[in-house]
DNA sequence: CAAATAGTGTCTTTTAGACAATATTTA
DNA sequence: TAAATATTGTCTAAAAGACACTATTTG
């Protein structure tokens, strides 16, 4: 940033003056963690199985929320910028420190934190399992990762029309969503229910969830969580390289895909799939090895990004 | 949002806790207006005259930066969201307490502000430049429209290519753009030159852009300016419906083109144009009127989105 | 009628998606 | 070789874009 050159009357005045005297929040940057990785952390002996999409979360260990699951986070140190104290969070966390880093939401409605008036700048980071040195389950500070299941829950998507507008409106309106976040080596499992308030942008403002049901979550994080989710499939969706940040370097496409499948929660047709992404990616003359059946190709992303 | 319930020793524990003994820095809710307007407020004689995109900025009366223009905005105050305290620092401006609101970002970077540690968290807001109550060169306090160009500046858009990873690479890396604004009925001209820094997510962070030159605007407004018209963009390309909020009730499907083009800043072809559309307006009886040949349809925006 | 803008129809190209088929490896 | 996965090719449908054309109003 270019120095800024002052006047000596306005350095009179800024010698003066003290922002201290107002009233000031706490400023938090929460992570919400994303990797994709497989359910049990040692190798498995069964066939072929499927990396899930998973977040990070730490139980918290005093109050408030004591006993409930949080994103890792922490208050901001002065002379930090949010997202680098983002970045920090995340690699005391994960030991990550060169993750893919991009701004969610910040969150600062009163009350959300029973401590006082703390605002979160949360961010969403991505990263490959295999470099992170957590371990799960990991007991000493309890970090565990969860399957992320997002779903719209509404009625049977068709509420009742009575009349055209009045139906559009509520499917506008009133979309819900249920949260599922499981960890299988404990049994645990974080539930929510979020309702969506503001249409997608049909007038007034974007997008805001409200928590309706909750359960094992601390603060409002659940909503948060939503809407890095939500966020991320859109991200993915605009820039698919952005997948290659869940990957270890070399990867094959059947686990690129996975990735994509895992993120938007659907299936994806090879063939389709294979000429869309091959523009991103580069061959390599490795191949995969120890599955059990016909070794695929490694791939790397493409640097030399075209168009 | 609801209540959260506390065990009675919590209670204690939280009696006990101050958040103030941290150090805390002030937070500040800054918005990028943007609407659409004719270069001359009054109506003008001469033939049809493309509306243009602008943004509202004010001139700083104190230090620091006296005299530049700044976004407007203020800090946020305790018992408000800050998505709250942004529109009503829109208000206050405008008179307008429904336009559209999205966050654009957040600006921490230690310096940012000579007063000290300050936190932006910057909206962008669309409005109808119509209903808004502000005079154009109103001098009371000094607050106008600009005009908006932001065009990318690389050499010629073809950076020396030795081989093609490298090319590729300085073209991903070494995007700089210029940002002018400029108000006509004054001759005022503020321009910044941006470097984007990180890559577009072929690796390490989101984008962010780096202030080479600025004339006039103050802090690092013109970055974040930058990102908000990048953003807006993008925005409107993911949600077309996005631009009704710039327009009055009703308006022609020549005016709604015109949006677009300056929001893209390119040519868009009618009839294909119309075509895309169509699925997003309604047919009003009404027909434009004043203006010098044959008169539009007037539309308005369709409330049953489908799909 | 000429000028200027409003609005429509048709063709081409590009992209997305469905689906069938072949290829290679291990047990 | 059977099972399982990897990989390729072809056809179809949908969307995006180019471009020529007609329509209506004013002076």
């Amino acid at each position: 940033m270019k120095t800024y050159e002052m006047s000596d009357e306005e350095k009179e005045f800024l010698a003066g003056y003290d922002l201290t005297k107002y009233d000031r929040p706490s400023v938090a940057a929460d992570v919400v963690v994303f990797s994709v990785m497989k359910d049990d952390e040692c190798e498995d002996v069964r066939r072929l199985q499927e990396k899930k999409l998973k977040i990070l979360l730490i139980r918290r260990g005093g109050f408030p929320y004591k006993g409930s699951w949080a994103m890792p986070g922490g208050f901001c140190r002065k002379g930090e910028d949010v997202i680098d104290s983002a970045r920090r969070e995340l690699c005391e966390e994960t030991g990550i420190g060169d993750a893919y880093v991009k701004l969610v939401g910040v969150y600062g409605e009163p009350g959300r934190d029973p401590r006082g008036w703390v605002i979160s700048s949360t961010y969403m980071a991505l990263m490959n399992a295999g470099a992170c040195s957590l371990k799960a389950g990991d007991d000493a500070q309890d970090a565990r990762w969860f399957t992320v299941e997002l779903t719209e829950v509404s009625g049977t998507g068709e509420e009742i029309a009575k009349n055209e507008v009045e139906a559009s409106y509520k499917v506008q309106n009133g979309k819900r969503y249920r949260l599922v976040l499981k960890n299988a080596d404990s049994d645990i499992k974080l539930t929510a229910v979020l309702r969506k308030t503001d249409m997608s942008s049909c007038g007034r403002s974007s997008d805001s969830y409200d928590i309706e049901e909750c359960e094992g979550l601390a603060f409002d994080h659940a909503r948060i969580i939503t809407e890095a989710v939500l966020g991320l499939r859109e991200d993915v969706r605009r820039d698919m390289k952005l997948a290659f940040d869940l990957l270890p370097d070399r990867f094959t496409l059947t686990e690129l895909q996975n990735v994509y499948e895992q993120i938007w929660d659907m299936e994806l047709t090879t063939p389709n799939f294979r000429r869309k992404i091959v523009e991103y990616v580069e061959e390599t003359d490795a191949y995969q090895s120890g599955e059990r059946y016909r070794p695929a190709k490694l791939f790397t992303r493409r640097n030399d990004a075209r168009k």
